[in-house]
DNA sequence: TGCCAATACTCTCCAATGGAAAGTAGGCAC
DNA sequence: GTGCCTACTTTCCATTGGAGAGTATTGGCA
């Protein structure tokens, strides 16, 4: 386990090290997050039902993480020129990647809920 | 809200839903996924060597992320009652198991990282 | 003709968050 | 006493995020 840190990586590069330290602060975000759920488990979607899917997004914060994972190759970004305005939202084979990653969060979510309420309910009381 | 009959959706429980949504929402965080990391790659350290190990955070932050992270039951919080004081962070069970979750995202983070720039140049570019 | 509905933003205002740096506590060598 | 060491804590200010109104477009309706 763990071999992303490394006994045995004698000369860890640093540039990269950097790198990836960047692209997960950029990634390790809530609603980057919660929209690439919301689009693995949907599908394709436009712009209004995300918004009523994630749960607590403003429009803004939207436009701006769709347009953030669509510069970072997460998300595909279709047009369709119609009128009322048409815009399809999918994840790119990047983003169900990524989405498949953190699958492992999300189980891990499930099944330590009990756990992390228990403990803040313990800390709560001891402090 | 919608329909979750069809889909073969193995939770759902909305309430769980929502608990987990905001589990995930707490725990994706830039700098709680960052103290993770460094907790997890160099095992129980200090206030101040933390503060260094972790690229670009506050004093403040790091306070504030190692206490919500205490309360989460991620780590343990040891004080030695000498002078000058002495703190230890070290992982706890259940932060161990969360690091491992998100051990699949720093893979993705290193072997994607190529395929995320290419697209941000091209979007840069593109537009 | 002129007004409205529908959609995906975009803008504005204001509160909350985050960073930098100085301050705090309290024994101990001097 | 004075300064030092460490782990915070506080203060000030720039940036971010949320709520809600505004914008652009055009087919349909009165």
């Amino acid at each position: 386990m763990q071999n992303y840190s490394a006994a045995a990586d004698p000369a860890p590069d640093p540039r990269v090290e950097m790198l990836v330290n960047d692209l997960i602060g950029r990634v390790a975000d809530k609603w980057t997050l919660l929209v690439l759920e919301e689009l693995e488990e949907h599908g394709t979607c436009r712009f209004t039902r995300l918004a009523q899917l994630v749960p607590g997004i403003s429009q803004k914060m939207l436009t701006q993480t769709l347009r953030a994972m669509e510069r970072d190759g997460l998300v595909r970004r279709t047009v369709y020129p119609v009128v009322p305005p048409k815009v399809e939202y999918a994840l790119t084979d990047l983003g169900h990647s990524l989405g498949e990653a953190f699958c492992g969060v999300w189980h891990w979510a499930e099944a330590h809920l009990a756990a992390v309420e228990a403990a803040r309910s313990a800390f709560d009381a001891g402090t």
